[in-house]
DNA sequence: ACAGCTATTTAGAACCATTATAAACTGTAA
DNA sequence: TTACAGTTTATAATGGTTCTAAATAGCTGT
């Protein structure tokens, strides 16, 4: 299994459940934006067996803790995570609420005059919410 | 009262509670971000009276849908008001997750060169995240 | 292979911010 | 004043997320 090593490197044990995530997640030919219910779907569609609701909240977390995935900033009742863990920005679609990636060669430069002493930036992320 | 006109412009009724709560959200030096919980101490401690919960969530989805408040995207498990309604920017701290706001001279103008067709752009909103 | 240990999974309960409900109250225009 | 729609309110419901604690599984050393 090609997700095995990276686990193990990560200090995450390979269970069958996180492989199972690794490939609903990361086995996939462009990267996406989900909330936890999005991957429940997911999950249930391409796998046979079932993975609890507890596994999916956990991996989830254990896998943005490792870097694995981001969460993207935004107002909504569910948290949106994203499996493109570059530098990149978001169109954010009010009328139907989906998210559509903005490569950071499509924002100019973003240079932040101000500074906060004692701080250093850790992100600078771009929402730009768009309407008809 | 200075805000039943700027109420009743707007097709809201000037009651006790709103003009009360525009007291405490308007009726200040500066602007400041807050959560409903913030704002339900804030009433607690500058009025005698007692407005409840339902109201406080009523009034300000109303002073947002009428534009006197503005949601930040941000992460959170509490929705963030500004009651700073120009356009911009803000520092996330997140140590304390407190937020601070930047102008928007204090981020260079920002050039979104991809074009989403039938859809224009609403807001450009840039959140900076801070660590120590 | 086995034992022992710790990490992980799991069903279900708990949490808690937010929203819905529906009855009482209030602002407003006639 | 009256009538009516708008508003407030206590309280219940909702729903995403986190917690709990018991069962299970991966790992290390023998
Ligand atoms: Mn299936
Ligand atoms: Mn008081
Ligand atoms: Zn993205
Ligand atoms: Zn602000």
């Amino acid at each position: 299994m090609k997700y095995i090593e990276k686990l193990r490197n990560s200090g995450l044990r390979p269970t069958k459940q996180r492989l199972q995530i690794c490939e609903v997640l990361f086995n996939t030919e462009r990267t996406f934006h989900f909330t936890i219910n999005d991957l429940e779907r997911k999950i249930k569609d391409k796998i046979d067996n079932k993975i609890s609701l507890a596994t999916i909240y956990n991996t989830v977390h254990a896998f943005e803790k490792k870097g694995y995935l981001k969460q993207i900033p935004i107002n909504s009742n569910q948290i949106y995570f994203d499996t493109n863990i570059t530098d990149h920005h978001h169109f954010y679609n009010l009328k139907d609420g989906k998210l559509i990636d903005l490569e950071n060669s499509d924002v100019g430069p973003i240079n932040i005059k101000r500074k906060i002493d004692g701080k250093k930036i850790k992100s600078i992320e771009v929402l730009v919410k768009l309407e008809d």
